[in-house]
DNA sequence: CAATCGGTTCGGTGCCGGCCGAACCGACGG
DNA sequence: CCGTCGGTTCGGCCGGCACCGAACCGATTG
């Protein structure tokens, strides 16, 4: 009515109101939680996570679909829904981050669910709970990684362990490419590791049975064979494995109570 | 009503979806735009820009207070609102970088307005448009940095030259801290850098004076001596610089209407 | 002190969108 | 062919919230 000309910044800023009020709702903010654990799922599964009627879940799908946060792969008389970017991923990962700075801090798991969840799980395409922190602490210690707010570097050494290790870190670009990312631990409230080098991990550690999907949800459970390779080979044991030492101070002894300023 | 317990992952997710939601809002998305031009705004200028009352105004910053995504400082009769941490930014970087994707491709700018905005910009705290994209290529071009969708690096000859040139990289962690991040540049659709050293570039482009605020927008101008020194000691030519190279492609000569799959 | 100005609080209005039940569509299986 | 099942579409209900004008609060100024 103001008759005013569209600005080009406005139409950025369109679409990023429209994505986050997409995310600002709390049965579709489920789905694509569920989602981030990197399976493709139905819509009945999804509709049974966010606790809602499959109509309704429809609904929000094909809104999520047409926003192409999401893609869909029809199979039979089925459907399955995944998330359609590590973009995408890497956004509610930023957003969880954010959210957990408003949570209460001591507020420590319950149930043996949430248990399983803050141990191991997926975090779209790499590993992270107590897991993925553990394994992330252990490159570090061996000076095979480094890990900081605003990214990560895999050394030589660290590349040639990978390798040894079955993980696939060859790219078609550039040879100085590092496809290694720091990614804050909304559960331990610390780095660990995302981007390729995390996904290549998850993959070989699926692949040697260390780890196994819990059915439709996030959790990963950590076989026995696992528990004994990790020990062996990267000298993690989930057991004793520090809780929580203390929000983005990695090396911190003590704990401290200090907040994420900036 | 169903009386079920209370699980964990609930928490933050639900706090996810609060901070979404309040993102999700145009008012508030506007005010937050604003704010990631990294200056202190008073909400009648808040409240300007997004085009609402002052009492609208109000109310959305004691929400976006409330949830920590920005902090105030009063001064006088006046309060100062600016965006909390680099985290909230980096989260609000990734929504805009998801966003960009369901843009039109070749929707291009159209007002003078846009056109400052995409010549030059603040990101929160470091440099965007074709001035950050350019400077970030000049770095790379040298072999003074790698930049990736996952991380960039800083070479020793990158931290040479750029402590030379005066920025300030010492921090207080280990030696092997990079401070250095890919983002993505919606109007250029490819990376910047980010972090520390991006930081440290606008900190010091401002304080040399080869750029300088334009108001209370996200806007640079670029001076007449920052052109002069810019091409010379960075050997960028803005007038010259390529634009829109294809987007996540930074090496590739002719343009090719790629999507940004995962 | 009164006038001005930045900013917030209050009360009331209007609309958008999340939700479900019922009906419908298409794939599979006998 | 009909029954079952996964999934979507339709129609209507309802709550929440974005919005504004008016009033109010506190700091600054003269």
């Amino acid at each position: 009515m103001t008759g005013e000309r569209l600005r080009w910044d406005m139409v950025a800023s369109a679409n990023m109101v429209e994505v986050a009020a997409l995310v600002g709702d709390t049965a579709r903010a489920t789905m694509l939680a569920a989602l981030m654990g990197g399976q493709a799922l139905t819509a009945t599964e999804l509709a049974f996570q966010a606790r809602i009627s499959r109509p309704t879940a429809s609904e929000h799908l094909v809104r999520l679909l047409n926003a192409r946060l999401i893609s869909v792969t029809p199979s039979g008389r089925f459907r399955y829904y995944r998330i359609t970017s590590p973009l995408v991923a890497q956004m509610l990962e930023s957003m969880i981050a954010v959210a957990a700075l408003e949570m209460p801090p001591r507020h420590r798991p319950r149930s043996a669910r949430d248990e399983a969840l803050c141990l191991a799980r997926s975090c779209y395409d790499h590993m992270a709970g107590r897991l993925g922190v553990a394994v992330a602490d252990a490159l570090i210690e061996r000076d095979y990684m480094h890990l900081s707010a605003d990214g990560g570097v895999l050394t030589d050494a660290g590349h040639r362990f990978l390798c040894d290790f079955g993980a696939r870190l060859e790219t078609d670009r550039r040879s100085k490419r590092i496809f290694c990312r720091a990614c804050l631990d909304w559960s331990e409230r610390r780095y660990h590791v995302g981007g390729l080098v995390g996904a290549e991990l998850q993959r070989r550690f699926l692949e040697l049975g260390w780890i196994a999907r819990t059915g439709a949800t996030r959790a990963f459970k950590v076989t026995d064979a696992g528990k004994i390779e990790l020990k062996d080979i990267f000298g993690v044991d989930l057991d004793v494995a520090s809780t929580n030492r203390g929000l983005l101070a990695p090396r911190q002894p003590e704990e401290s109570s200090q907040r994420a300023a900036g």
